[in-house]
DNA sequence: GTGCATTGCGCAATGT
DNA sequence: GACATTGCGCAATGCA
């Protein structure tokens, strides 16, 4: 019973019926250039896959499969499929029918689902605290670079006082004769 | 805050995710040190508030009522309650028993549920570019600044030499007697 | 194969 | 009331 989803994802993957969707993803995907309009896609889990390729996201793709929730689940079975279709019984497309029956109310299925929870929170802490990281340095590094800046005009203004000063001196020393002749 | 344990708490149902190749990349991206411990949080949707508030995350919390997914509701039940357990279903802690009648089979559910899919869809894109935009910056100012410190040791050096030839001057100046008393 | 880490996704609560 | 955010759990997948 716990696999009804699995079947209803498959025989909805159906519409796509074309498991090697391929690459694709990994073309637009190089955050060194990264274009404006239609972000990193990453071939989502439904067929949107096409729409997102044409940068066309966002738009109310057929909710088909994704329905219910504990709820009545066999109304949701009329509400997604006519009570006719079972082709999504067939192993037509490797349904996982025999995918290791780890049933969902074996203990050991809540042993890893909690185990994965854990690890998922754990992970995205992480990201959480990585992302403020790199917004502090950025900031930081934005600070720094204005106090540089403020200190390379300081410093050109100083040279160009030098070189004016030495100039003066050249001439000076040309006109009076002397003997002046260091570098420069 | 909420009601303690949300009562009916969600349930799911086996999500899709084509067969097809996914991402997986723009992953490793951190160059950041981040340090294990506990995060920002606030009310979730379970009782685990306490713990992460004391920053005793990622212990495996007592995983009561969000056990299911499309499975049987009924063995749930059974399974997170004592049989004899109705306290649930006192007003106590005011459950949402008639939170109102939205019926995860209505249509109205379905199409919230949908426009609100799309939104948070978006909604991640964005944050990902968003993110990823920072990273650049920061990688961005980073080696500006490197620039920057150049320029400032560029300049500093071309100064020394500046000044150093300028005292050079003003000693032979001195010494010769030459007429050279402009500023400084 | 086992176990943790990542990631996309939908759900629900909450914010705007 | 609609859309935007955010934390969460699920499942697939990456990875060691």
């Amino acid at each position: 019973m716990e696999w009804v989803g699995s079947y209803q994802v498959q025989s909805h993957n159906a519409n796509i019926s074309n498991p090697a969707v391929s690459s694709s993803d990994l073309a637009g995907m190089d955050m060194l250039s990264y274009s404006p309009s239609q972000g990193l896609l990453r071939v989502g889990g439904e067929e949107r896959v096409d729409e997102q390729m044409l940068g066309l996201s966002y738009l109310p793709y057929n909710p088909s499969c994704l329905s219910n929730s504990s709820s009545s689940l066999s109304s949701n079975l009329q509400q997604n499929h006519n009570p006719q279709d079972y082709s999504f019984l067939l192993p037509t497309l490797r349904a996982p029918l025999t995918k290791r029956s780890i049933s969902k109310d074996s203990a050991e299925y809540r042993v890893r689902r909690e185990r994965n929870n854990i690890a998922v929170r754990k992970s995205r802490d992480k990201a959480r605290r990585r992302i403020l990281l790199t917004q502090q340095r950025a900031l930081q590094l934005q600070e720094e670079n204005q106090k540089l800046q403020i200190r390379i005009s300081q410093l050109t203004q100083e040279m160009d006082t030098l070189k004016h000063i030495l100039s003066q001196r050249h001439l000076a020393g040309t006109e009076d004769g002397a003997a002046v002749g260091s570098s420069m």
